[in-house]
DNA sequence: GTCTATATCGCGATAGAC
DNA sequence: GTCTATCGCGATATAGAC
């Protein structure tokens, strides 16, 4: 009994809760101010250690950011598509109707709304890693490759189910919409009462047959 | 005659040069590798002077960038809009057909992707600037707002010109259209070959009652 | 294995000589 | 109008203390 038996499968060593610390406040601090603006001495000081400390557990800012991106791609992804979704992630096996996860898709878009932070993390960093040279230019790369994958056989069994079939190619729509929901979040991140995000896109899924329940039948979204 | 009149309406002086080489210097420099990735040595360098001497003729970075950043605007907003088009755009009168100012905003995007670096910069350019404190986020702020008013007025008439009024919301086809092509140009830029930027324009085109001439019409934009 | 202290580099920016 | 010299800052790499 020396040492008491959690319940979790693998009790965290300390260096393992630093690490976890650590990209808890990388996470945050990226999400505020974006990857370049932060600095390795922000992040460690937030977690609680030197910048040098840091640097013992992760080999430089790319690999944290790495961390960063992967974790939550995960968690998001999870939400839309329950398959393998993005490079680092885990299998899984549930399905749900398209329409339903069409439906999804939207909500995220609302609930992504409530972390502006994280929203423009994500567009600075697609924007940035358009380079060859950056760190997660690979990883966009693929993560794009995926989800407009994902988003093609999603719209072509939503069209089927709602018997909208051969209004578009869902290929082309996938990668639309894809397109639309990036540049929609730049520019509401640039100015949020210009514009709502959900309503452009479902008026945008409409277009392609598609009509993901307009909104009026689940208005309770605020919390 | 010791000073032989030139035909221009205003001969530059030595300073002016170099302030215009500096702005071109900028300009190759910022698009191949971005705003933060570049040094005023390095822009210094190429235009032939010292960083300390570049800082003569502007403030500082911020102020280089800006510059830059209306030149290139004026010049491509020019092709599309004949009127006041930015913040700093001189005034201008001529018109042209709707559905022809149409194409020409496609041509554009086709013409984009003969210069990536620019197309890169402005992307990330964009995403960096949604930080209210970014020194371009007023700019960009003003530059959607522009942009959206104006697209919106030229749907709508190629949509009246067209005979299919009613078809869509100019003004959300006008927010929808911009956020398209940032966001096409964004995964472009990842990976030209992955799709048509201009193809799918024009399919989200069509979607909204325009058909802007399938470009079987005009082959050569060639050179 | 975990972390601190230290050193070096290149950056944007300023002051003042020429 | 352009230079040299210098400042303070942040990123990065290494040595070694705990």
């Amino acid at each position: 009994m020396s040492d008491h038996a959690g319940p979790a499968p693998h009790r965290p060593s300390k260096g393992e809760r630093t690490r976890a610390r650590i990209i808890d406040s990388a996470s945050e601090l990226f999400a505020r101010s974006g990857f370049h603006a932060v600095s390795l001495r922000d992040i460690a000081a937030r977690a609680g250690l030197t910048h040098a400390g840091l640097l013992h557990h992760f080999p430089g800012k790319d690999a944290l950011l790495m961390e960063v991106l992967r974790r939550r791609d995960r968690l998001d992804a999870h939400a839309v598509f329950p398959g393998v979704v993005l490079p680092g992630a885990p299998e899984a096996a549930p399905e749900a109707a398209p329409g339903q996860r069409l439906r999804l898709l939207v909500r995220l878009i609302g609930r992504n709304s409530e972390t502006p932070g994280l929203v423009a993390l994500y567009a600075k960093l697609s924007a940035e890693a358009t380079d060859p040279e950056h760190p997660a230019h690979s990883y966009f790369k693929e993560r794009y490759r995926i989800l407009r994958a994902e988003l093609t056989v999603l719209i072509a069994a939503a069209q089927a189910e709602a018997g909208s079939a051969g209004q578009g190619d869902p290929a082309a729509a996938a990668t639309q919409l894809l397109a639309l929901m990036d540049g929609l979040q730049t520019q509401w991140l640039l100015e949020p009462e210009s514009l709502s995000m959900e309503e452009l896109v479902r008026d945008f899924l409409r277009r392609f047959g598609l009509d993901p329940d307009s909104g009026a039948g689940a208005p309770g979204v605020s919390s």
